[in-house]
RNA sequence: GGGCCAGUAGUCUAGCCUGGAUAAGGCACCUGCUUGCGGAGUAGGGAAUCGCAGGUUCAAGUCCUGCCUGGCCCGCCA
């Protein structure tokens, strides 16, 4: 990338500066609130102290000594401030030759000696992507593709958490049931479904056992997988007298809820699955605890394939929802085979040799404040409070989820030789995230932990609505896609459109609805997700850039028609006589100027939002122009030929934007 | 009790890392522009003690300290 007009500029002040005070100055240059006061702005305050001159004395000695040059067209003093004018043609020329040297403008090397691996999505497979989870995956490709665009090498992995306890009942019920029931709808939300009323039988079955052990005699009327509200009245006199007695009694009041809202609203698969399970499962806790058992030792063959057979079905309806919006993974990682590698008991062993590891009644705990003290953590990342320990062996000896992910992050850099490793994962998962890092320092891998990141996001939640997997309650971007994709057929009717090309409309309008949407949101705060402003052309939304994109395409492909030739115009850029004249074409050039700076800021600062937000303000500028400045009518030569060149640098910036966002270029729409 | 994050017009959001001039957009509301290069646009208007209180500074939405409100997490889910 050729170098800026402003640090050419800053770097000649300097130059002045150092010519008269012998010494380095801190000279920052910032942009005016207003273009009526210059282009580009200095403020003098600063040295003005340390030189012990005022801002006029220092400002006049620069204005004075400043030497000539083709790219500024004036300079003036304004409070404390060194004001520049730019000449604008000069400034346009430039831009145009490093547009045009450039495949794609913006694209660079800039970050070429790094590879990245990005962790996202990772989703437990027991049901479908719901608009929560699917922050992780937008994010995490934004920043794989901002990385990429800046020359680094980038892996994208997918962690599937195909291991945990909540997984076992619902194995156990899609065994009994999937030669009776066929799936009526996308294969992941059908089992969600499945594992709502799973793990809804697992709890009742649950609390009944509990209630069993404290006395309350099953009466062999009613199953271990219903309750009734009758039962929640003896539970309740039972309990009067414990301390947990609150706790329980909203759980089973919530279970009660659960079970009637589930019958309700999937009778016929509740009453399949209910009817299989009290048949069939003596004690479905058991029988979960005995799976979790087998399927973490890897040896039962006949239960490994029964899990591997569901998990790979949900994460197939994963891949086809991440598809939907240009999300691609590269690689995907099993977490149950970092079970099966026999790694976890060693590491614990080390931990526990190490004394990093306590035991409480029969969990074992990892002691997070004393690697934290003894390594160089606390120092390192600045921690002044206590940190608290951390479950990672429950009372049954599960190992949990903790244990396989420090295996995983021992191994994770070597698969791609990596330098810098994020993880997208919601912010609940905090404290467990810092307990990985914290097991790898206390196994003496303090420089794999330091180049591991947990980049965390907010919650997303509903307009109206709420979500809990456990319920089966969520909207999922495929609904959301769904309902947009109606609403655009609805505009899209009555424009004389042949149905491929509508559909192919409608399909890339409703997913970068979707996507944009989430992606121009800080991750730091939490969303409430509105599908009508999404899908707004008028808001700042995905079709709002695809409408802008079009527009400015669609003046050069009119050209010809007015008998004007777009490629040669573009073709001797660099000996046209540029004339640029209203403030729209000024604004909107300074802000094409400013893309590459962007992108490389937006990846600094990881800030992927930044880059939708810098997308949809260049549309902006760029509809001011197309009001104000008329192309293809313009009267004078040298006027309408600058407007070509800016249309057409717009459409480059639009082209690399969409690109790094992962966002279908439109022609019409 | 501890930790992380958020708090900006009626409403939604940007700006905070790296302090700089009159705090910027969208929606909604009011007034204009339409035989146009696609009005899915644009010109103008009203609307904000930037959660509160101190501090640092020539200068604070931005940095520091304390506090308030909300969300999430802190021993057997992931």
């Amino acid at each position: 990338m050729s170098s800026r007009v402003y640090d050419d500029i800053k770097d000649a002040i300097t130059k002045v500066l150092k010519s008269k005070y012998k010494r380095e100055l801190d000279l920052n240059w910032t942009f005016p609130r207003s273009s009526e006061l210059g282009d580009i702005s200095f403020p003098l305050f600063k040295m003005s102290k340390e030189l012990k001159e005022s801002p006029q004395e220092i400002g006049n000695f620069i204005l004075e000594n400043l030497p000539k040059t083709d790219i500024i067209e004036k300079s003036a003093l304004h409070g404390g401030f060194l004001n520049i004018f730019l000449k604008k043609s000069e400034f346009f020329s430039k831009l145009l030759n490093n547009i045009q040297e450039q495949e794609k403008y913006g694209a660079s090397r800039v970050r070429s000696n790094e590879r990245i691996i990005v962790e996202h999505t990772s989703s437990n497979p027991t049901g479908p992507l719901h608009v929560g989870n699917v922050r992780s995956s937008i994010i995490g490709d934004v920043i794989g593709r901002l990385y990429k665009f800046l020359g680094a090498e980038v892996n994208i992995r997918y962690y599937v958490n195909d291991l945990g306890r909540q997984i076992a009942p619902l194995v156990i019920g899609y065994q009994l049931v999937k030669d009776e029931i066929t799936p009526d709808t996308k294969i992941d939300l059908w089992v969600g479904k499945l594992y709502a009323i799973m793990n809804t039988l697992f709890e009742i079955n649950q609390i009944k056992n509990l209630m069993e052990s404290k006395g309350n005699k099953a009466d062999g009327k009613s199953s271990k997988y219903e309750l009734t509200e009758v039962e929640i009245a003896e539970y309740e006199s039972i309990l009067e007298n414990e301390d947990a007695e609150n706790k329980i009694s909203s759980q089973l009041n919530k279970l009660l809820r659960v079970q009637s809202s589930l019958k309700n609203r999937i009778p016929k698969l509740y009453t399949v699955l209910y009817e299989a399970t009290n048949e069939n499962i003596a004690d479905l806790n058991s029988q979960t605890t005995l799976y979790v058992k087998k399927f973490q030792e890897g040896k039962d063959k006949e239960i490994v394939s029964q899990f591997r057979e569901l998990t790979e079905k949900v994460l197939a309806g994963h891949i086809e929802t991440l598809k939907m919006l240009n999300i691609f993974i590269e690689d995907y990682d099993w977490e149950s085979t970092y079970a099966w590698s026999g790694e976890v008991p060693q590491v614990l062993d080390e931990l526990s040799k190490k004394g990093y590891l306590r035991h409480d009644d029969k969990a074992r705990l990892l002691l997070c404040d004393k690697i934290a003290r003894e390594t160089s953590y606390k120092t390192k990342y600045d921690i002044k409070h206590e940190l608290s320990d951390l479950i990672i062996v429950n009372s049954e000896g599960i190992t949990l989820y903790v244990c396989r992910d420090i295996v995983y992050h021992l191994h994770k850099l070597d698969k791609f030789d990596a330098t810098y490793c994020y993880n997208v994962i919601s912010k609940q998962q905090q404290l467990a995230q810092q307990g990985v890092k914290l097991a790898l320092y206390a196994l003496g891998k303090p420089e794999i932990a330091d180049k591991i990141e947990h980049y965390d996001y907010e919650y997303v939640s509903l307009v109206g609505r709420k979500m809990a997997g456990r319920e089966f309650e969520y909207v999922t971007p495929d609904e959301i896609y769904e309902l947009t994709q109606k609403e655009i057929y609805e505009i899209l009717k009555n424009r004389e459109y042949q149905q491929e090309q509508m559909d192919e409309i409608a399909q890339k309008v409703s997913s970068s609805s979707v996507k944009y949407h989430i992606l121009k949101m800080d991750p730091q705060k939490t969303i409430k997700f509105d599908v009508k402003k999404a899908a707004d052309p008028n808001e700042n939304s995905g079709p709002f850039l695809q409408y802008s994109f079009a527009r400015a395409l669609n003046i050069l492909l009119k050209a010809p028609d007015k008998g004007i030739d777009v490629k040669e115009i573009i073709d001797n850029a660099n000996s046209i006589d540029l004339k640029i004249e209203s403030e729209a074409e000024w604004n909107l050039i300074k802000m094409i100027e400013d893309l590459p700076h962007v992108l490389i800021k937006s990846l600094k600062t990881v800030k992927p939002d930044s880059v939708a937000n810098f997308t949809y303000s260049l549309a902006a500028a760029f509809h001011k122009f197309y009001d104000a400045c008329p192309v293809l009518i313009a009267k004078e030569a040298a006027v309408l030929q600058t407007r070509i060149l800016i249309v057409y640098s717009t459409i480059k910036c639009l082209e690399s934007l969409f690109e790094v966002m992962g966002i279908d270029i439109l022609e019409k729409m």
